[in-house]
RNA sequence: UCCUCGAUAGCUCAAUGGUGGAGCAACCGGCUGUUAACCGGUAGGUUGUAGGUUCGAGUCCUACUCGGGGAGCCA
């Protein structure tokens, strides 16, 4: 084929620049997504992987393998040239002519995919082949999308992305529980004189474990930067069995010098803003799929937030608020313990309607780093909390002071040896800064309406699941 | 980890304690520009696993495994 002729095109060429290609000779390459056979002529659906949409190919029985090509099944891969010409169907504007058609690779009849609905649990079974179907193929490609907005959010406004380790030492990040890593033998490991596992003897001659937060680290170079992020998986061995918890998740982390709590909302009120008119803007396809058939309201709850500015609310006043409305809960109320799921959603849901930022939590049930405030009685913490969701992003400015910082972690009986290096950013020209913590896969959920944390990760890993 | 619901054909689901079915997919055939195409036919089952009750269990009981929803923990 000539170059001049025939040209080798994406699926995604031929929609965005439609004109270019009508009523020329084009070749392009894809997966069959259904076919649609009659005696003497018929239609394939065809994906590339490229767009998100099909493009309908219609042959006829002067091909010479007319008869095979009405047989293959679904997922059969095809090299196809023909013409691109108005379609006289109503569903598709355009449609491709077939003038030949070459089977690269035939499916299996039992491919388990079908042309129907199937429930998420079933293609979760079958998670390295949902993303051959729509609602993966959106979900993924958001994924992807979001990510680079991410980047580019933070990139564009000078920040440094700072890449912190996976296995760490710190044994009390404070996070949560961790997954150790070791090599020793666990039939066989060896131990001291106490009859304890002996972990100087390990690779790195003490405990190690999975990050459960990149966020320590990522302060040492917030001192040296001013601003910076991480952006990488996460591990937490948590034994939760929600929608909303995965062991592997990934993690967004800015921190910021010279910036106190209010400066740390803002920022991620920037940012969430940013990212989600971002997905509109790069991926509409995707997400008027979204809004169709996965959460009817997505658009509306979407562009709302666009639109407003986020609610803020300390703690105090949100159990003020919650007080009054004690008879609705499961749990009621009282200040010094933390808001229940149902008060979340309540505040947000229905006091708020939209994103709302609580802050200023009493320091008991709080982290060690986070920073006192005058009152003695809290500490300046910040939960972003999402209509739908809950919780998206928590953070807090840090506590710069020095003396401040030690008695904080001596009532949490930490030992000043294990942070040293933390410690010394208080030092040496600590000053105040901030940082949060973004849930990518809540995100993710967040802008598509998908309901479970299983759906938004390539291959989830969840307490008592680790397949593929 | 707790509460709760569930598991039947490849998929989605039926089946009063008494002979396990349908739609879709697959396969065979038909077909008028179809679009979750349509029409006819064929094949497909150790009812999640292990016990128990009963003349008889997909159905009732117990345990376990896996999954959904909710809670705790959190991002």
């Amino acid at each position: 084929m000539r170059r001049k002729t025939m040209q080798s095109v994406t699926i995604r060429d031929i929609y965005k620049e439609t004109n270019s290609f009508l009523n020329q000779k084009v070749e392009l390459s894809g997966w069959i997504r259904t076919v649609r056979s009659s005696k003497a002529f018929g239609f394939i659906e065809i994906n590339d992987g490229s767009f998100f949409n099909n493009l309908q190919v219609v042959y006829e029985e002067s091909l010479p393998n007319f008869m095979e090509i009405g047989k293959l099944t679904i997922s059969s891969a095809l090299r196809i040239q023909g013409t691109l010409v108005p379609s006289p169907g109503a569903k598709q504007p355009f449609e491709l002519k077939a003038e030949n058609i070459e089977i690269l690779a035939q499916s299996a009849a039992d491919y388990p995919l079908q042309k129907k609905r199937h429930t998420f649990e079933y293609l979760r079974s079958i998670a390295h082949l949902r993303p051959r179907t729509n609602t993966f193929a959106a979900v993924f490609r958001v994924r992807s999308v979001v990510a680079y907005a991410i980047h580019k959010f933070f990139q564009e406004k000078g920040y440094v992305y700072v890449h912190t380790p996976i296995i760490t030492g710190s044994d009390a990040e404070g996070a949560g529980e961790m997954f150790r890593v070791t090599a020793l033998d666990m039939a066989k490991p060896p131990q001291d004189e106490a009859g304890d596992v002996d972990f100087t003897r390990d690779f790195f001659g003490r405990e190690t474990s999975l990050t459960v937060s990149g966020q320590l680290n990522v302060e040492t170079y917030c001192m040296a930067f001013r601003n910076v992020y991480t952006f990488g998986p996460t591990f937490r061995a948590e034994n939760s069995n929600t929608a909303r918890h995965a062991a592997e998740f990934w993690m967004i982390e800015p921190e910021i010098a010279f910036a106190d709590l209010h400066d740390n909302m803002n920022l991620a009120e920037e940012m969430m803003k940013f990212i989600i008119q971002y997905a509109l803007d790069n991926a509409p396809e995707e997400m008027a799929f979204f809004n169709n058939f996965v959460d009817k309201t997505l658009f509306d709850r979407l562009k709302n937030i666009l639109n407003s500015e986020f609610g803020h609310v300390t703690y105090t006043e949100a159990v003020e608020m919650l007080e009054k409305e004690n008879d609705k809960f499961e749990y009621p109320v009282h200040w010094g313990t933390d808001l229940q799921t149902e008060h979340e959603r309540f505040l947000t849901e229905k006091i708020f309607k939209k994103p709302v930022f609580v802050s200023d939590y009493p320091k008991d049930i709080k982290a060690f780093y986070m920073r006192l405030n005058d009152d003695n009685k809290t500490v300046a913490a910040m939960d972003l909390l999402v209509p739908g969701v809950g919780e998206i992003i928590g953070g807090s400015q840090r506590e710069e002071r020095l003396e401040v910082l030690q008695s904080r972690m001596k009532e949490f009986g930490l030992k000043e040896e294990d942070y040293d290096w933390y410690l010394d950013l208080r030092k040496y020209g600590g000053v105040k800064h901030a940082g949060y913590g973004l849930g990518f896969e809540r995100v993710i959920m967040y802008l598509t309406g998908m309901s479970n944390i299983r759906d938004v990760i390539s291959f989830p890993r969840t307490a008592n699941s680790c397949e593929f």
